[in-house]
DNA sequence: GTGAAAGCGCTAACAG
DNA sequence: CTGTTAGCGCTTTCAC
């Protein structure tokens, strides 16, 4: 059985197949035991055994099993990073930020896309707990407050942008009601009286946070608010161009329409430009995220932009203070957000 | 030490915290073999055995560690996707396909994000080394073609949409050239004289199939090929706009504008509106991969389809080739495009 | 400075 | 049908 293996050429473990510890060791004529310590970079190994072992290893391209180690230290080094989806670029800088701190503390990330599929979510959470990774960051859950808090109880567990509302988790966010909040107001010294809003009915931590914002800045202004200026929909380029189309059937038509997702707003956007509405002049649209195409749209986009890679680095930072004591008080850390006035909105720029 | 453990209260079970196999068995009276049987479904368990383990379970919310499992077992049961960058779009759909056919059979996805960095790239496919994943499918690599072939002949490893060239490995791709090819053509037959292409230098396996595509159709047109209309570039935006520019400002410039991606498109277009040019008019340009954007945008992009889910799939269906016997001769898999002309050509829709 | 041996949590072969 | 046991590949005492 396994002298079959023992007998097999060295010729054989430059290929690098199926190589082990013990295989090395036996090349490298010493035990196990000082293999890992060369691999772990132990103080304590003769400089000539390191030279050897060390030279046995290049030349075979051994990898050491992560299962064996991990289960032998109890720690994979890895951390798991939920999205709910890859459509939206948003989180394409959000991990860049996620990905610079966990390799600052020796930590790989792996990102898992639940498609907002709560069996999906609950099979990639199971990696929690079975241990395959030593926590996780979730930017949307599918599950209830309760199940989040023991989740978060039990394991490194933090979320970003989007924690589930009543949930006792630490969690990296920006002030949602309060940049819709700005928006509005904008809007309204800005002569607008019929403002709507295209918001939406999954993402409840933002987009109660934003409608209440926009809600709050009616009332201040004494503006009652009205139901049918207020949409709920999916994040796409489709609702949001039909719901504009909705909004602007109506016997009296928004002005400004706040979005909550860019996506929305260039949806928004187009279903004007059919309606031979002037973007920026008839009616002033903003989106939500800054994401690149913003910029470059014909008008160009107005929209609030989050501190994506802080957010990540953030979620990180929370989640390491997870690993140092998993029963420290969560915490929600609030980041800046900026609103950006372009084309959209009537800005020149 | 152990016998600590084998004194916590049952209470402490229902926890969840660090339970084992062995808690479990003697929680249910019974020897971890049988538990082990019980959570692999073997039929040879009594029932009352099995239902008594199941409570246990159940109630004590006992999920099997993964390392242990896969470092008896020889196999994880899940594969590693090496996506060069989250920025694009373009992933999303291709992912959702691999993931529905892994799931098909048995297997999780994990994601992960090289940002094109090669120490970013090696240490994910560590894991591959390391047998952490039973196997990976990789959509862009910065290693050489020898690398890839070595990594290929060893694990079970395929490519999907960007293989690198001249490595021996399964892929699966469109027809690179020949999408191009076409609509180069397309462009002649409208009496297009001056084609421009603004390509790439990074994905060298559609870029030189694309650029071969333009050329061949120039050639058999009799259209010299004018170096100054062929650029490179990143795939951004920014890019697509100033070489846009670039090229309008030639003493003879283009009347028509090839781009590698749908990105340097949209930049190209927002170049046309500044210089006052009439995109699908004066200009015709066309992008490449129909993300989601392209119909939305103003005007309606004209592109090419790549058939994305389709993709995903068949880069499974390669991979599990290789997990029945990862000495299988090499396969490039290659699946239809479609060119979808919109009005940035000139179409009515 | 080094090696033998225990054991992380699990599965599978074998014996009963 | 069930339990005992070996061992997957690794790290880490503990002796020497």
């Amino acid at each position: 059985m396994n002298s079959l293996c023992y007998n097999r050429l060295v010729n054989d473990y430059t290929k690098g197949d199926k190589m082990n510890i013990k295989d090395v060791a036996r090349l490298a004529e010493t035990s196990v035991a000082t293999v890992s310590r060369v691999m772990n970079n132990d103080p304590k190994v003769a400089k000539v055994t390191r030279q050897k072992v060390l030279a046995i290893i290049e030349e075979s391209g051994y990898i050491p099993d992560a299962k064996g180690r991990s289960l032998r230290t109890q720690r994979s080094n890895k951390i798991l990073v939920l999205i709910p989806t890859m459509s939206n670029q948003f989180y394409s800088r959000i991990l860049q930020g996620v990905e610079a701190k966990a390799e600052e503390h020796g930590y790989q990330v792996l990102v898992a896309i639940t498609n907002l599929e709560v069996i999906q979510e609950e099979k990639y959470l199971d990696m929690l707990k079975s241990r395959h990774v030593d926590g996780a960051i979730s930017f949307f859950s599918t599950l209830d407050p309760h199940q989040i808090s023991e989740i978060a109880k039990k394991y490194p567990f933090v979320q970003c942008c989007e924690p589930t509302l009543g949930a006792d988790v630490s969690s990296a966010v920006i002030d949602n009601r309060e940049a819709i909040y700005e928006v509005t107001q904008d809007f309204i010294k800005k002569g607008h009286k019929r403002i709507a809003m295209i918001s939406g009915d999954y993402y409840r931590f933002s987009e109660e946070a934003r409608e209440k914002g926009y809600k709050d800045a009616l009332r201040e202004a004494n503006i009652k608010f009205d139901d049918s200026l207020l949409k709920k929909s999916f994040y796409r380029l489709k609702e949001g161009e039909s719901l504009t189309v909705e909004l602007m059937n109506q016997k009296n038509p928004p002005t400004a329409i706040i979005c909550v997702s860019d996506s929305l707003a260039i949806g928004s956007i187009t279903a004007l430009h059919k309606l031979e509405k002037k973007v920026g002049k008839d009616v002033d649209v903003i989106g939500f995220d800054n994401t690149s195409i913003t910029s470059f749209y014909y008008p160009t986009i107005s929209t609030i932009a989050q501190p994506r890679f802080d957010l990540g680095t953030t979620a990180v930072d929370l989640l390491m203070e997870k690993f140092n004591d998993n029963n420290s008080t969560n915490k929600k850390v609030i980041l800046p957000h900026t609103v950006i006035h372009r084309e959209s909105t009537g800005c020149a720029k």
